[in-house]
DNA sequence: CTGAAAGCGCTTACAG
DNA sequence: CTGAAAGCGCTTACAG
């Protein structure tokens, strides 16, 4: 396996000191302490550099100095809205400050999280890892050997950033309580993650503050099928609110009850979390803000900050989430919508160039929805 | 700027020699081809290497070989699901083939796309470049210096991935017109991209073959809000269906339509393309499908195997994105849909945990898209 | 202000 | 089968 030999490799310091006349230190500097030269021999160096092409090798620049000018960021999904929108952020504020982003997809799995966690570990100067599914001692393992900064889980000594949405979620109730809604659910995940901990904990908390019948139910792996499949609960429970685990569920939610010709939010309100896709669903969805963006972009400072001191990042950084109010939040019904039976599904068939249509799954996996 | 020194540095490969009571070379071999070692050499050196917690530094590795293990994926929007999709598939099979990967995010201009190429190019073996925005001499130059693969453009001599959604288009037409439409829209992107070229000519080739009128409309930057924004254009052109240059336009397009009453399909059909979010719409959308995540994968396949060849990968890989019949298609109307006014959009207001609510535009960024 | 030289942690012909 | 040694392309004390 030989790299591509028709590639003519990059011109390297030693040409340009040669071409320049000037040794290779005065070139090093020239790129990276430039205050140490003349300006005039700054000017000449830069100039036969930029003619030659010269670009400092990144990586031999690393292996001299032992930093890699390099982070890693590793998630579970990126095909999540909350993680893409993190990732968005992330990128480019690492980006500003200089650094290139590695990215690792852990596929929702923790073996996988522990492998690229190792196996980046020689090229990276640090790691945010969002929502990991990793347990906390192996967390620690990892952060023992390269600064770690975590999002969304809430380990004592290690840099993090979480996203405080429990005053949004308590929002939300008052909004639903203040509408007139007496019975809601909270639709959250399985193994309750930190962010569902908490938001099933500020819905339960308002939900009696306002003396509303609360119902938790759970929706497993949050998704857009799991939110639809949930209706059936919902209805049973006989609640004319529900607030899911997030915007993708909460979406699962509407499509559902679309489905047994409930209308949203005439005979039921729905409110979901992050704010990514909230505003394209229709009705737009009321939605607590998870700013994921900016906690992505909060993770990069903290672990960068970190750089520049002794300790490693041990702070903890809480962004709050508020209550975004669209169009699917109203009045309560006179009455819990019956117990509608669903309408069969919307046909789904995948027709190829040729006439003959045949029905079959589709291939692409369905964006789902865990943090 | 120090890297935290309480992170304890990893033990070398000299250590590690020493300690087995080998040279380095031998400890060099017994990782990278333990072929050429006795059986208990390789398991004395193995052993010691676990023991003390050695993993070769990949940098070292990388400046020594000249091959990084690493490539590069650039993309103009990792929030764009078209890409989200792309980006897990490329990922995925990186890992798979034993290469991290780095993650560029363009935001969209050619600029940043030149600036990323150029930096990480010491780093990596070689670049996926997907819906480059970058002109094509300078696309040329960096595929001179690495590997490069490019998705849906098609650059002769440059290796690439074309999706094909043509074929789904035209199945996509003939399914309007025998539903009975006979006037539809073709909404697309401005300066035509590689895609939205290819989808108008079809649509236009095919509504010409039904014997159908068709009308081409430019939304602008392709958005949930640029669908939403042409829904008046639509009804000024009378025409009963529109198919969009992909999923989140044709969602804006039904939000659009919603608020203006008319319900999908009984008065207007439409379609989109990528068939990511298509279906978890409601109602959901036909789509041509686009097979993004496989686009990805094949992509990187392109890339690495051409690392086993003298010739950088030139060859072209074309998917055929097919049609998949949802919910938003439907029999024509009896007449086109009047040009109803739109209702007052949905209020949207931000409560913050203040008893006061202000009303305040969202800071996340709309998902927007382009390809 | 500039240069000669050692060193970062590996790999790999070249000997033996 | 194993080792001594040069080299990958930088950076950075150390001299001058």
């Amino acid at each position: 396996m030989t790299n591509a030999p028709s590639h003519r490799p990059a011109p390297t310091i030693r040409l340009v000191a040669r071409e320049a006349g000037v040794s290779q230190a005065t070139v090093s500097r020239a790129f990276s302490q430039p205050e140490l030269l003349t300006p005039a021999t700054v000017e000449k160096v830069l100039g036969t550099a930029r003619r030659l092409g010269y670009v400092p090798n990144q990586v031999a620049r690393a292996l001299s100095t032992g930093r890699a000018g390099n982070i890693a960021l590793i998630l579970p999904d990126v095909a999540n809205p909350f993680f893409s929108a993190l990732m968005r952020g992330a990128q480019a504020q690492a980006y500003k400050r200089g650094y290139a982003t590695f990215l690792g997809d852990s596929d929702e799995t923790a073996h996988l999280e522990d492998v690229l966690l190792g196996k980046l570990a020689a090229q990276v100067d640090g790691f945010v890892l969002a929502s990991p599914r990793l347990d906390e001692p192996l967390i620690r393992k990892h952060a023992a050997r390269k600064p770690v900064v975590v999002i969304n889980r809430d380990l004592e000594g290690i840099g993090r950033v979480l996203v405080d949405t429990g005053p949004g979620f308590t929002a939300a109730v008052a909004l639903l309580a203040g509408l007139g809604h007496r019975a809601i659910a909270y639709v959250g995940a399985p193994r309750s993650s930190w962010s569902s901990q908490q938001r099933a904990r500020a819905v339960a908390a308002a939900g009696a503050a306002h003396g509303l019948s609360v119902v938790q139910i759970d929706a497993g792996r949050p998704s857009h099928e799991a939110g639809r499949d949930c209706v059936a609960a919902l209805m049973e429970a006989g609640v004319t609110a529900a607030l899911a685990v997030d915007d993708v569920v909460a979406q699962g939610i509407m499509a559902g009850l679309a489905e047994r010709g409930l209308s949203v939010p005439g005979d039921f309100s729905v409110v979901g979390c992050d704010d990514i896709i909230a505003a394209t669903t229709y009705p737009p969805l009321t939605s607590v803000n998870a700013r994921c963006a900016i906690a992505g972009a909060n993770a990069v400072d903290l672990l960068l900050n970190g750089f520049a001191t002794p300790a490693p990042p041990t702070a903890s950084h809480v962004i709050t989430g508020e209550l975004v109010i669209r169009g699917s939040t109203g009045p309560a019904p006179a009455q819990a919508p019956a117990r509608t039976p669903a309408r069969a599904p919307a046909q789904t068939i995948r027709a190829s160039r040729r006439p003959s249509a045949k029905a079959r799954a589709p291939a692409e996996p369905d964006p789902s929805s865990r943090k």
